[in-house]
DNA sequence: TACTTCATCCGCCATA
DNA sequence: CTTATGGCGGATGAAG
C-alpha cells in the first residue's frame, strides 16, 4: 500500500450503485475536481466504480451514471474509497457482490468514507464495529438498531475514526471532502476550494440566488404570497404577527395556521430567515457598520443580530462579512476549526437550513 | 451570564 | 356532517 509521504497522485474512487443518489455522488467528486483546478494539477485521479462496468440509474431514473471502472478493472491502489448513499442503501447493503468487493478495497484503501447513508453499506462490511460513525439524522437510529457494534454519533456533519470516515446528509459529505483536501494538499487549499463552492452555492446569480432560496418556500396562496412579498421587501419594518394579520384582514390565529399550510414554516421562521439573508446581502455588499445592518435588517441591536447568526448561520456577523466581502486578494478565510472529531462544531458551509439543525 | 418579560405558536374547542 | 375560522390559554423560546 501506499505510504503517506509527498505523492503527486491520489486515487479518489467512488463506489456507485443502482438508486444511488447524485448528490452524494457530486457533491464530493466536484469537491476533488475542485481542488484539482485551483491547484493547477490533477493530485487527485476520480474515478468511478459499478459491479460490472455498465452504467447505473440514479435515485429516480432520471440519470444514467457511467463509471469509469467495474470491480474487477478497478485500481488496484485507491487510496481513498467513497460509498454515497441513495433509496436504495438497503438492497446495496445486501447485495453480496458489492459487499465482498467493498471489503477488499476498504482494506487495502488508507481511507474509507460514506457519505449520507452509504454509511450502512460500509457497515455491511462489518469494519466500522467499534468504530464512531455518522449518518444523516433521519437514518441514524436504524442504523444504531441496524448495527449495534457501531457507535452511532447523529449530532455531527461528520466524523473520522481511524480511516473510517462517514458524513451526515448532502452537504455534509463536501465539508467532510474539504477536510481530507485539507489533510492531503493544506489548509490554505481546502479553504480556496470552500470559499469558491461556497461562492458559487451562495451568491451564483447575484441576487437571483436570494429569491432562489425563498422561491422554494414561497406560496401559491394569493393571500400567503402577499405577506411574503411584504416580508421579503419590508424586512426592517415591524412584522409582528398582530400587524401583518391586520395588513392581511385575518385573525391571527387564521394567519399562523394558514402560513404554515401554504408554505411550509411558521411565520416567524420565514421572517429570520428573511432577515438573515438581507443582513448577509448588507455585510457581503454593503461597508455599513454592524449596527446600522441590524437596524436595516429587522435583527434589532447589533447583540441579538450576533445571537441569531450564531444560531442560523454559525458565526459572527463579523466572521461572515471577512469571509464574504469582496475578493480581495490575500483575504483570510477562517472558518471555524475542523477539530480533531470534527463534531464539535458544524461548519457554516452547511448550515443554512436551520430545519436541520433544529432535529439534530 | 442569568434573569425577566413577552411574542409566538399550537392544541383545543366553540362557532359559522 | 364536513370544513374553515378565530378566541383562549399555556408552553416555548427569543429579545433585551
Amino acid at each position: 500500500m501506499t505510504a503517506q509521504g509527498k505523492k503527486h497522485s491520489h486515487t479518489v474512487a467512488m463506489l456507485l450503485y443502482p438508486g444511488v443518489s447524485t448528490v452524494d455522488v457530486m457533491g464530493p467528486l466536484e469537491c476533488f475536481g475542485l481542488a484539482n483546478y485551483i491547484s493547477g494539477r490533477p493530485f487527485y485521479h476520480i474515478v468511478t466504480v459499478t459491479q460490472d462496468g455498465a452504467a447505473v440509474a440514479v435515485a429516480g431514473s432520471w440519470l444514467q451514471l457511467t463509471p469509469t471502472h467495474a470491480f474487477e478493472t478497478a485500481a488496484q491502489h485507491i487510496d481513498t474509497l467513497l460509498v454515497a448513499g441513495g433509496p436504495a442503501y438497503r438492497q446495496a447493503s445486501q447485495d453480496r457482490l458489492l459487499v465482498d468487493w467493498l471489503t477488499r478495497q476498504a482494506n487495502r484503501s488508507q481511507r474509507v468514507a460514506s457519505i449520507c447513508n452509504g454509511a450502512f453499506i460500509l457497515a455491511a462490511t462489518g469494519l466500522l464495529d467499534q468504530h464512531k460513525v455518522t449518518t444523516h439524522w433521519l437514518f441514524a437510529r436504524e442504523l444504531g438498531h441496524s448495527f449495534p457494534s457501531i457507535k452511532v454519533d447523529p449530532a455531527c456533519l461528520f466524523v473520522q475514526s481511524g480511516k473510517f470516515w462517514s458524513s451526515g446528509g448532502m452537504t455534509a459529505g463536501m465539508d467532510m471532502v474539504l477536510a481530507m483536501i485539507e489533510r492531503d494538499l493544506g489548509r490554505p487549499l481546502a479553504l480556496e476550494v470552500a470559499r469558491h463552492l461556497v461562492l458559487f452555492l451562495h451568491r451564483a446569480g447575484g441576487q437571483a440566488q436570494f429569491s432562489m432560496h425563498l422561491q422554494a418556500q414561497f406560496s401559491d396562496v394569493p393571500a400567503i404570497e402577499r405577506i411574503q412579498n411584504h416580508i421579503v421587501n419590508n424586512p426592517e419594518k415591524d412584522l409582528s404577527i398582530k400587524r401583518l394579520a391586520d395588513h392581511a384582514a385575518m385573525s391571527t390565529r387564521t394567519l399562523l395556521r394558514q402560513f404554515k399550510d401554504a408554505a411550509g414554516m411558521t411565520v416567524g421562521d420565514f421572517i429570520a430567515n428573511v432577515r438573515v439573508r438581507h443582513a448577509c446581502r448588507l455585510l457581503e455588499q454593503s461597508g455599513r457598520e454592524l449596527k446600522e445592518i441590524a437596524t436595516l435588517s429587522g435583527l434589532g441591536t447589533e447583540a441579538n443580530m450576533r445571537k441569531v447568526f450564531a444560531r442560523h448561520l454559525g458565526v459572527s456577523p463579523a466572521q461572515y462579512r471577512s469571509q464574504f466581502s469582496g475578493p480581495s486578494p490575500g483575504q483570510r478565510f477562517q472558518t471555524s476549526d475542523f477539530g480533531p472529531t470534527f463534531s464539535k462544531d458544524e461548519h457554516w458551509l452547511s448550515s443554512f437550513d436551520t430545519r436541520s439543525q433544529r432535529m439534530n
